[in-house]
DNA sequence: GGACTGCTATGGTCGTTAAT
DNA sequence: ATTAACGACCATAGCAGTCC
C-alpha cells in the first residue's frame, strides 16, 4: 500500500501511518480503518504529513481494500451455504410426511426411526404394509442420493474403490448420519494434527494385546534396508509374533554406510527396546553386512538366533540357477524378446491382440522370480505367440524390421524359445525342490 | 468543588479465521 | 503448522452531567 511502516519487526501489530506519523498497535487492519476513516474502533486519519490529494487517494485505496476483503469473506460463506443447500436427501419424492409420521421436530431420522415411526400402530395390517412398501421406495431413493454424493467424492479425488470396503468406512457413514445435518467436516490440518495423534495412540493401545503375546511366546525382529522414491536409504524394523507383524521404527540411513556395526547397533537397540528376554530371533536378508552383524550379535546375545530371510534365500537360489549356462542363454533370449515386445507400443499391441489382452510380463515381487514367471508365461501362451511371429500383422510392423527386431524375431524362431522354456521350467522346479527339500 | 456515575471514543489484547 | 489478518471484546481516558 505504501502508506504505513512497521515500527517493531517483532510485533506485526505495531505500525505507523506515514500520512501523519501516528503509531498504533491494532495491526494493519486497524490502520486501514484509520486511513479509510471507517469503523468505530479507531480515530480518523487527518493526513497531517501529506497533501489532501494523497490523503484522499490513500483513503480510497484503504476503503477499497477493506470492502474487497469483506466481500470475499461474505462470498465465501454464501458459497459454502449454497453448497450445503444443494444437498437434498430427505426431500426426495415430496412425500416427506411419510418419513416423519408422528414427529413434530425437524426430522432427524436415524435408520431405526425410519422403520419404527413410519408404521402407524393403529393402521390395519394391509395399510401398514402399504406404508412400509412406500417407505421402502423412498428409503431406496434417499439412499441413492447419498450414494451419489459419496461416489462423486470418490471419483473426483481418485480414491480407490475398495477404500469403502471396510468397517471404518461403514462406521464413518453411520457416525455422519447420527450426527445429522450441518456436520462440520474435518480440515486437513485436523487430520494431520490432532486426529492423527489420537489414532496413533489408539493403534498403539491396540498393540498392547500383541505385547502380551510377545511376552508369552517371544517374537522375531525383522529388519531390512530399502530405497524410497527419492533414493533415500531407509531402514526399518518390524516385529513378528503369533498375533501378527507390527512396525517398530524406521530410520533414514542415507548418511552412513550400512556396515555390520551399524546394523548391529540398530538391531541391538530394537532388542533392548522390546526387552531382550522376549526376542527369540532376528531375521534379515543374506547380505554380507547382515552376516557380519549376525556374528556381532552372537557374541553379545548368544541366546538369540539370527535367521536368513527364506524369501531372499530362494531369491538368491533363483539368481544362481539363472546364471547357470544351461539356463542363462534361454533366459537372456526370453528377456530380449519380452523387452523388445514391451519396448514398442505397436509390438506390445500386436502381442496383446494375439494373447487376447493377456500379458507375458508379470512384474514379480522380486527380480529373479519374475524371470521364471515370465518364462512360464511365455510357455503358457506359446500357441498365440507362435501364431503372432508368423502373422502378417507382426511382419508388417516397422519395429520388427529393425536390427534389434530381426534379432529377436530370429532368436524366437530359430532357438525355439518355447520348447526351451518348457524344458527350463521343468528343470528349474526340480532344482529348486532338491535345494529346498533334498 | 470534589466525588461519583455514565457515556463515548479510542487504544490494546487476544481468540478466531484465513492464507501460506 | 505457522503466520497474517481480522474482529470481538475489554480497558482506559476523557468528558459531561449529577449529586452532595
Amino acid at each position: 500500500m505504501g502508506v504505513w511502516v512497521l515500527v517493531d519487526i517483532n510485533n506485526k501489530d505495531k505500525v505507523k501511518c506515514i500520512l501523519c506519523d501516528k503509531q498504533m498497535c491494532g495491526g494493519v487492519y486497524r490502520l486501514k480503518q484509520y486511513i479509510a476513516q471507517e469503523g468505530k474502533n479507531v480515530k480518523k486519519c487527518q493526513g497531517m504529513k501529506t497533501t489532501k490529494e494523497k490523503l484522499l487517494e490513500a483513503q480510497e485505496k484503504c476503503k477499497k481494500a477493506l470492502d474487497e476483503a469483506k466481500r470475499k469473506r461474505e462470498e465465501k460463506t454464501v458459497r459454502e451455504l449454497e453448497l450445503r443447500e444443494e444437498v437434498h436427501v430427505s426431500r426426495v419424492g415430496g412425500s416427506e410426511e411419510v418419513t416423519c409420521v408422528g414427529s413434530l421436530e425437524p426430522h432427524k431420522l436415524g435408520p431405526v426411526d425410519k422403520w419404527t415411526k413410519a408404521i402407524d400402530p393403529t393402521a390395519t395390517k394391509s395399510e401398514s404394509l402399504t406404508q412400509q412398501r412406500l417407505n421402502k421406495e423412498l428409503w431406496k431413493e434417499r439412499l441413492h442420493e447419498v450414494h451419489k454424493y459419496i461416489a462423486r467424492w470418490v471419483f473426483n479425488h481418485a480414491i480407490s474403490f475398495n477404500a469403502c470396503d471396510n468397517d471404518e468406512f461403514k462406521q464413518m457413514c453411520e457416525a455422519i448420519g447420527q450426527f445429522g445435518p450441518g456436520i462440520e467436516p474435518p480440515t486437513m490440518f485436523d487430520l494431520r494434527g490432532g486426529l492423527l495423534e489420537e489414532e496413533y495412540a489408539r493403534t498403539k493401545s491396540l498393540l498392547q494385546e500383541c505385547e502380551a503375546e510377545k511376552m508369552k511366546n517371544g517374537c522375531s525382529i525383522m529388519t531390512d534396508a530399502w530405497s524410497d522414491k527419492k533414493r533415500r536409504s531407509i531402514m526399518n524394523v518390524c516385529t513378528n509374533c503369533a498375533d501378527g507383524t507390527s512396525f517398530i521404527s524406521s530410520k533414514e540411513m542415507s548418511d552412513v554406510s550400512h556396515t555390520s556395526e551399524v546394523i548391529f547397533e540398530l538391531v541391538d537397540k530394537a532388542i533392548e527396546d522390546i526387552g531382550p528376554d522376549d526376542v527369540v530371533q532376528v531375521v534379515t536378508d543374506n547380505a554380507s553386512n547382515n552376516m557380519g552383524a549376525k556374528k556381532l550379535l552372537h557374541v553379545k546375545r548368544p541366546h538369540i538366533f539370527w535367521t536368513s530371510c527364506a524369501a531372499h534365500t530362494i531369491n538368491l537360489m533363483l539368481q544362481g540357477i539363472g546364471n547357470m549356462p544351461r539356463f542363462k542363454k534361454m533366459i537372456d533370449q526370453a528377456k530380449a524378446f519380452t523387452i523388445f515386445v514391451y519396448g514398442h507400443t505397436r509390438t506390445l499391441e500386436c502381442m496383446r491382440y494375439f494373447t487376447e489382452g493377456k500379458e507375458i510380463v508379470r512384474p514379480g515381487v522380486t527380480r529373479f522370480a519374475s524371470n521364471y514367471l515370465t518364462l512360464d508365461s511365455i510357455q503358457e501362451k506359446k500357441d498365440q505367440l507362435r501364431k503372432m511371429v508368423v502373422h502378417s500383422r507382426w511382419d508388417s510392423l516397422k519395429d520388427v524390421k529393425s536390427k534389434k527386431g530381426k534379432k529377436c524375431h530370429n532368436n524366437y524362431i530359430e532357438s525355439n524359445l518355447l520348447e526351451g522354456c518348457k524344458v527350463d521350467i521343468g528343470s528349474f522346479c526340480a532344482i529348486v525342490q532338491s535345494s529346498l527339500f533334498g
